[in-house]
DNA sequence: GATGAATGAGAATTCATTCAT
DNA sequence: CATGAATGAATTCTCATTCAT
């Protein structure tokens, strides 16, 4: 009989592993041999999980975003009133900046891999899609607010995007520089800016 | 007479060259080889100008953003106003996304490389002095707004912050996806919640 | 009673697969892992019938001789005329060719490494071995045909390698291009010019 | 300036390197640092010359035989007598291996990749062109001397097939095994029983 | 016996940089 | 000054072989 091994939870590994080298190093300077280090494998074996290093890049964009979402869910769930959802949400979003904070980096590789369609189509593909969900997701809490009178009518999509931008600008800058700003403080601003800005 | 080159003059071509290779390609799929080509010079002449590929994607960080600085100081000269000065900077950097368009995506490649420290500090001295001061630039008309009792009292520099921040994950945002959302639309409806957010 | 595998059935079956696999890819192609995929077994499962690939190409080598010769001994059995012999043997090699011609490219791979002491010092010997036996085969029915009076005298090793060389490198023109000539008319006419060559 | 390099020259040059090195160790035990080193330059600098291995393997073929052709037509030049052209051939291609000897071992990895089309499609047709061409060429001469008299009517195309094939599989057997026959006597022999089978 | 997961030596190829002209 | 030919360090990926189960 051959050795039995969870090929799933392996798999899980060496993309915990390569998050781990890719935050630290960009995906250019991430050599295969590393990431095998780091997930304690041998280089080759990492090809028996992933067809090349741009697939092990894609299923991480892929894996993160889903442990990502995986985790607003978790936190979001089973709020019924438009503001405190949103309220919430961008606590959540402050809370991954801090609880991912040396992974969030990687994003930056994402957006700048798929940000140029010829090499990374799919990464583009990927990126648009969870971008637009997001959208979405938090336009829907918007309107519910309208629905109930609490937000005053506007563009919910547009509203929902100057959210996230600002969300992931803000990761951004801090992530280029811990000391631009305290992160909670302008967590509660944010949320006072954004609440003023919607309610009546 | 020998023939006389301004070596000032070609510098700033290969930077311009430069910028639109490290555009389409970005930097680590860029080849100096397909700079030089750009830049209708030989291979080896780069290297009359910069002594690497770091140095010179150093160098165009730094053009770019002096070239950026220059446009908004030409386009927001003399505005006393604060208010105005506020609109006018939302409606000016939505300017340069439209004028810069196929550029702005090597920012993303610069805050890749400078938000990693290691490989790339002066990058990271760069990227983070130049966040500064655009967040020190902006908390100023802001505080000048306050002064005269257009803007409601707040900590300036986390309200500049925000608007920058937004910027950046607009422009972010719309360069993975040209559809994700109207920019003429976006920079009428951020500068409504940007005002309404500081004025009284 | 423990299941009795026939080592010796498995080990045929194996070679019959890595024959049809080096036929499709040769050699230095051929990964283990496609001849045990082609032979319905583990690829861990060849290394308990052979070494090494090499060993199994060499036993392939082996083996495919020893099934020409064994179809050769079968179909020339019981002639005793010389000059019939030398006709049914020319018919038997073009029958080989038809029944064996996807497996005959093979011995291209044998005679490129073959003929390269180094690699193959074993190879080489079965090689020559080979050609050799075949030689004195066929001179000696070139000998018999002239003791009875039915050939001209010659030198018998040298008709026999002239012989030989063509039909080898017959079947390895045709290999290489199936419309350079058609099979059935080539044999005729070899058979004529042949006869025609030794005959008084 | 930049370095003036005769180009073509140098590619020849590589070119019979990797003759050597492809003679000694075959196409696929071959490496590209060998062929290099034997050439006295860098690895990187082939790769100035030849997109890849594969694509030196095919300039290669293309190379040999062309500088075979040229050997055979400087050598054949002016004979108008066909019984003379048919002699002189095959002393010329006996000469060849001759000349050639450490190199003709090449071929069996022509033929070996050749004979499979898929990997080589392109070397399957030059190969084919060539052996076309041999037999075309060869043929005429034929034809010639059944024109004038001197050969028996036959289908030419087959005849010349015929000695074709029978000094490729002598060059071949030869190569395998240098004692398998002497190379001289083997010639005279040859060309004895070419004449006796096309004479009238 | 049989298996296939793991491995790492090995090979092709790329590309920043150098330097002779 | 400008050039592009030459280079070799570096990197991805392959695959024969091993060995725990």
């Amino acid at each position: 009989m051959p050795i039995v091994v969870d090929k799933n939870q392996k798999r899980r590994e060496i993309l915990a592993a390569s998050m781990r080298v890719f935050a630290r190093k960009g995906f250019h300077r991430t050599r295969m041999e590393e990431v095998a280090a780091e997930a304690h494998i041998g280089k080759g074996t990492i090809y028996e999980y992933f067809r090349s290093k741009t697939e092990l890049f894609l299923s991480l964009h892929e894996h993160m975003l889903a442990e990502l979402k995986e985790f607003y869910a978790r936190e979001l769930g089973g709020i019924d009133e438009p503001r405190d959802a949103l309220v919430r949400f961008v606590e959540v979003a402050f809370a991954t900046f801090r609880e991912w904070e040396p992974f969030f980096i990687v994003f930056c590789d994402f957006w700048a891999e798929g940000g140029r369609g010829e090499h990374h189509a799919l990464l583009q593909t990927q990126l648009r899609k969870a971008h637009r969900q997001a959208r979405e997701d938090l336009a829907l809490v918007i309107e519910a607010g309208v629905a109930r009178g609490l937000f005053r009518s506007s563009e919910a999509s547009l509203a929902a995007e100057h959210i996230l931008a600002c969300l992931d600008g803000l990761v951004l800058h801090w992530l280029c520089d811990r000391e631009a700003f305290d992160l909670d403080r302008m967590r509660e601003t944010l949320i006072r800016t954004i609440l003023r800005s919607l309610e009546k």
